[in-house]
DNA sequence: TAATATCCGTTTGGTAGCAAACGAAATAGG
DNA sequence: CCTATTTCGTTTGCTACCAAACGGATATTA
């Protein structure tokens, strides 16, 4: 008798196991893993086409701008920690945002090493107008999901973050 | 009486909360698409450190690879496809796997606009000997999860991939 | 069969991302 | 003080990623 496939699993899932099923592998792991990537693509891209676009903002330039909306201006290196980049890419975005005229780079009296990014009043109308668009999008994406479903997700989520960045 | 924070939410996730908590916006949905980058961010920085740094591959390179050795040799723009990458970069991506002469490119007759990729035997070895260790490095990642909570977790992904993929 | 359109992979030009090297500035130790 | 050492942000060199332009090869159509 043919057994009609999973629906609810994606092309390349079902042709995975084809493949792959008579190895002891583990499958549920492998699939978690790889939906988190491709969701999170899916999502990165689908916001840089939409609402991030006609800002002339990456997601990386958002993070930023939104980092710095919600927690304020921030010494160059916790920037970086909050933002998840590293120093490096961090000058990157920040130099990119200071074209756009979005943030504004400090230099710092008492220690000259250091630097204070800060949004600019530009910066600041930019968030407020995007941030509220942005969160509707996010509504979008994860639109299919009952409240409960979106906080398991999240908590879900919260727990491979745990695992995955202690090391 | 002073209330304990909720102990699983991560400390960016709190401060978001207490910042722009009186402001009418999606926080489930928030969440969820947050962490779902996140994650996918921290996953990927582990693999990239961990087994993959071993064989100099990419997650991209990765994923190539690992597309040829199940799907077997692919044209240039149905692998881009399977990756999920676009034309242009994959061809980057497979320039790259064939310095390390892990796969190579074919000139197809018939058509002389296209190309084929396939596995060399190096690119076989390495994708075998790697895939098994990947495959644990999967379950480490989601190893505080129980077999029906990653299932869940696959599936809630798909259904966001799903809703960002279709625009 | 000649002109046009389409299709394919590559190239180009841009941002993003990392690690590691760097140089200036501050701090510690003697 | 004066030399090390540490701590900043930036720069460098690399891969990755995209969109759009490109140029050769095939299809289409008149």
């Amino acid at each position: 008798m043919q057994q009609r496939a999973d629906p609810r699993l994606l092309d390349a899932e079902r042709l995975t196991q084809e493949r792959l099923g008579d190895r002891p592998l583990d499958f549920d792991s492998m699939l978690a893993v790889s939906n988190i990537y491709r969701a999170a693509t899916a999502v990165r891209r689908r916001a840089e086409k939409g609402v991030l676009s006609e800002f002339g903002l990456s997601w990386g330039g958002f993070t930023t701008l939104w980092v710095l909306w919600v927690w304020g201006e921030m010494q160059s290196a916790d920037l970086a920690e909050e933002c998840d980049l590293s120093k490096g890419t961090l000058t990157g975005v920040v130099k990119t945002l200071e074209k756009r005229g979005f943030v504004q780079r400090t230099a710092v009296e008492a220690d000259r090493r250091k630097v204070i990014v800060s949004l600019t009043d530009a910066g600041r109308d930019a968030i407020e107008q995007l941030f509220p668009r942005f969160n509707l999008y996010e509504g979008e994406m994860v639109g299919d999901l009952s409240t409960g479903e979106k906080q398991a997700l999240a908590e879900l989520l919260r727990r491979v973050i745990v695992a995955a960045g202690s090391d």
